[in-house]
DNA sequence: ACCTCCCGCCATGCT
DNA sequence: AGCATGGCGGGAGGT
């Protein structure tokens, strides 16, 4: 992937100094520094250029710098010749990536925006630098250095290195200094970053975003505030494992949320923004979702427009670091509604498994799924900090402070109810607290749980979602039990009887299908992550209860207001806004900032104004937007779902997944009318995560890739193992109906095979999803080599996919939209769930019944664009 | 008109 | 106190 790298081992000073003398560099700089007219002291030189017309040597260089960074060979003539040469040429803005500085260059005396983008500066930055620079040598990097070196201010250069050190490609010395590490640890951090956002549901809050975008386009004129609320409520129940995510990667992100500049901090955001890319099937995101979920980490409630478009500037900036660095490739995705930028990861692909990652050269951690996942967070952050000997990134010396700040906090967040929970909320409040400052113990047993499960496949659990999605096995569907030994994935297993029919390490809410109850048919539930790992209390194991958060509840409403109440809904907004304060430490703060600030500043004043009255005027145009969900209100709270049923969905919902992948054939029953039957699905291929969009033929479903990430399926594989049973439960019926209601099925129909848009019908939502890389071609190579990669995968996990890529034409985009299941129920109290499952402790008011809700599915275009 | 995102003010927080 | 960091968002270049 990257281009430049081929010099490994130089030393990134010398490397510097061959691409250009520091010395020499310097003196360009000065030279520069003589003409630009402000020029600051070393110090901070802010804004040496503003001269409109150009800048000496800015364009030029930075052409050159592109190109060198480009090939290396380039690079390696630069270095020789100074860069600064053409300190007066101005390349064409336009071409400037391409076109070198041959040159000339002149003309434009302004070295026009691009040229100054942070992509070419970071290109000209990792210039500098080997890929794989040899440990053995200084790698050391002085901030003041570089800014001068490549005459820019050091503020942008900060820029860069919060990505880098976000990525553990560079780790900080001392002020000032940094330490280059290359991508040594690059795909060791992926695989963290993997791990971590499977555990945090990253996929589900994908999902559940695109859910709700699928809502509001849909219903445009309801009002409903789901959105909010359900964000808020994934918030809620996932900001705990949002949080953790982002503790996770850092410790010192964690801490930093406690002090409060750093919660925000580039790097945090960066981390998280890679992380959706590796838990996203496509691993397309888009900076819409992207800044939604960060927005929503952030605790921040309420969308503000400015807050957004803040978040939006900042992903850009974080885009283009990873852009120069080869990790993502900016596309566009093309929706009904129009085209949103997006970003496709373009970096390693990260298999949980260590085994599988053969990209990670080294793979010292726990890289595989099973590892992180057994690993409790604090492991995470271990191997993220601590990786291989090298300096922590821990900003300071005081680490140790960190930790114990960090402890603290983690205290308060357990403590705090993450998500104040909408329904029940003084049940959920109370049982949410101690629910999260057991969150550390959950963890370790549900490690427990899940050696132990590991030790021995569950005959119930039929399914276990990989959670990574493409690597693991997939049981062929028809046979459920078959899928156990599969479903043991590393990164999925779960606990036994329990098995997140959602791939589980995304989605937030995670729908747990209960082993078989005595009643013989599974259940699904709903649960949270954390919850349902517990909630399945290993055969052996004794159940960690957990009970459920009320955050569980949330989740369910948030799909579901329709149990609405729309008390509810509301609920989950307030008290998401209500939330304690330690969680809320950033938007609280900023808002208090940005009122401080706004006397202070004219901007300020103006921005204030303008995000009240934007801000105001959005919200209500949101809270408006949502109309009630249907699915919601078609679920009748209270009811378990019977898995079997379940299972179909989740059968045609694994389906369509195969389907994406292109390769996949659908060998499976599951074609059968999703009525009929019982798929098995082995949770494998349920890995709902990752999968690649698939189309479901049979169904017709088509989800888009986008949305496939985002939702979990349920993956009803879990049904599978299941009963033959359909329990009388209503739930098929249910789920028929909610079907239908979603649109998803026709009423007469169940299945309709009409592949692509046809499916439209079907699925009001298809998204047909082209992806237009801008080369396309290779974009679409890229898309298909993912798949085949995955099915590869797959395959070689002993997963039955028959590619049937065949089977399901795709979409007329390459990425075929596909169906999607979600579970959404919530029992009311309690009340039903299957046999003793743990469920019941989850609120008991509040349990949260599976249903499968299929998500209306839309087309995605992606075009690859670049350009720009 | 919208998308990108550069620029640099200024708050934070370390030294 | 001074300086390093880096959040933040105005507003301009690009398309």
């Amino acid at each position: 992937m990257e281009n430049e790298k081929e010099n490994l081992f130089f030393e990134p000073h010398k490397r510097g100094l061959m691409k250009t003398p520091l010395k020499e560099s310097t003196a360009a700089n000065i030279v520069l520094a003589d003409i630009q007219p402000d020029f600051g002291p070393l110090t901070t030189p802010t804004k040496p250029k503003e001269i409109s017309q150009g800048e000496p040597w800015t364009p030029t260089a930075n052409l050159k710098m592109l190109i060198s960074a480009v090939s290396p060979e380039i690079r390696n003539r630069d270095q020789k010749r100074g860069l600064f040469d053409n300190r007066n040429g101005l390349s064409d803005v336009k071409d400037c990536l391409h076109e070198h500085f041959s040159g000339d260059e002149y003309e434009k005396s302004q070295p026009s925006r691009k040229e100054k983008s942070l992509g070419l500066l970071c290109h000209k930055f990792l210039a500098r630098y080997p890929n794989y620079p040899n440990p053995a040598v200084n790698n050391d990097i002085c901030l003041d250095e570089v800014a001068e070196e490549l005459n820019v201010e050091r503020r942008r250069i900060y820029d860069i290195v919060n990505v880098l050190e976000s990525l553990h490609m560079v780790s900080r010395l001392a002020k000032n200094r940094y330490t280059w590490h290359g991508r040594h640890n690059l795909n060791q951090i992926l695989e963290t970053l993997k791990s971590v956002g499977e555990e945090n549901k990253y996929a589900e809050q994908i999902m559940m975003i695109k859910k709700k975008e699928y809502e509001q386009e849909f219903e445009v004129s309801k009002s409903y505030n789901t959105e909010d609320p359900i964000i808020k409520s994934n918030t809620g129940q996932n900001g705990h494992p949002v949080m953790c995510c982002a503790e996770r990667p850092g410790v010192e992100l964690r801490a930093a949320s406690v002090n409060s500049r750093k919660d925000k901090s580039l790097k945090v955001m960066s981390q998280k923004f890679v992380t959706l890319f590796l838990v996203s099937t496509p691993q397309i995101v888009s900076l819409e979702i992207a800044a939604k979920i960060l927005t929503w980490e952030d605790h921040v409630e309420d969308l503000d427009r400015s807050k957004f478009k803040t978040k939006i500037r900042r992903l850009y900036d974080i885009a283009n670091v990873l852009s120069s660095l080869d990790l993502i490739k900016k596309v566009h995705v093309t929706e009904e509604r129009g085209r949103k930028p997006a970003f496709k990861w373009t970096g390693p692909e990260i298999s949980p498994n260590p085994s599988v990652s053969g990209l990670s050269p080294v793979l010292p951690c726990a890289a595989s799924d099973l590892e992180a996942r057994q690993s409790s967070k604090e492991n995470c952050a271990k191997n993220l900090f601590s990786t291989r000997g090298k300096p922590n990134f821990t900003r300071h010396p005081s680490l140790i402070k960190l930790v114990k700040s960090i402890e603290s906090d983690r205290r308060k967040i357990n403590s705090a109810p993450s998500s104040p929970i909408k329904t029940h909320k003084a049940e959920s409040t109370q049982n949410s607290v101690p629910f999260r400052s057991k969150m550390a113990q959950l963890a370790a047993i549900c490690k427990m749980q899940l050696e132990e499960q590991s030790s021995e496949p569950r005959k119930n659990v039929t399914v276990q979602l990989a959670g990574s999605g493409h690597c693991k096995s997939v049981a062929p569907l028809d046979t459920p039990a078959n899928a156990e030994p599969e479903m043991m994935a590393p990164s999925l297993i779960q606990p036994l009887g329990v098995v997140p029919l959602l791939p589980s390490p995304l989605s937030p809410a995670v729908p747990v299908i209960l082993p078989q109850t005595p009643s013989g048919t599974s259940y699904a539930i709903y649960l949270q992550p954390a919850q349902a790992q517990t909630i399945t209390p290993p055969p052996g194991l004794s159940p960690t209860v957990c009970p459920t958060t009320s955050s569980n509840a949330m989740i369910s409403e948030d799909s579901t207001d329709a149990t609405g109440e729309n008390a509810d809904s509301d609920a989950p907004k307030s008290s998401v806004s209500t939330r304690p304060g330690s969680l809320l430490p950033g938007p609280e703060r900023q808002g208090a900032k940005n009122r401080e600030r706004e006397p202070a500043r004219e901007k300020g004043s103006k921005r204030a104004s303008m995000l009240e009255d934007s801000g105001s005027k959005k919200k209500f145009k949101e809270d408006q937007k949502a109309p009630e969900n249907v699915s919601t209100t078609l679920f009748p709270s209270g009811y378990l779902i019977p898995l079997t049923q379940c299972s179909t969905l989740g059968a045609e919902s694994i389906l369509s997944s195969n389907e994406n992948s292109g390769t996949l054939s659908p060998n499976h029953s599951i074609y059968s009318s999703p009525i009929a039957g019982v798929i098995p699905v082995t949770s494998s291929e349920l890995t709902a995560v990752n999968f690649p969009s698939f189309q479901v033929t049979p169904l017709k479903l088509m989800v888009s890739p986008t949305s496939m990430a985002a939702v979990p399926v349920g993956n009803s594989p879990a049904l599978s193992s299941s009963h033959p049973l359909p329990i009388q439960n209503p739930s098929s019926a249910i789920v028929n109906f909610t079907l239908q209601h979603l649109g998803l099925i026709s009423p007469g129909v169940q299945v309709s095979t009409s592949p692509g848009p046809g499916t439209i019908a079907v699925s009001p939502r298809i998204e047909a999803v082209s992806v237009t890389p801008e080369n396309a071609g290779a974009e679409q190579g890229r898309a298909t080599k993912c798949d085949a990669s995955i099915l590869s995968q797959n395959q070689t996990n002993g997963q039955s996919f028959a590619g049937t890529g065949a089977q399901q034409p795709v979409p007329v985009t390459p990425k075929g939209s596909q169906p999607v299941a979600e579970s959404f129920f919530r029992t009311p109290g309690g009340p039903t769930k299957p046999t003793g499952s743990p469920c019941t402790d989850f609120d008991g008011a509040n349990y949260t019944s599976v249903g499968t809700l299929l998500v209306p599915q839309r087309k995605l275009e992606v075009s690859a664009e670049d350009v720009h």
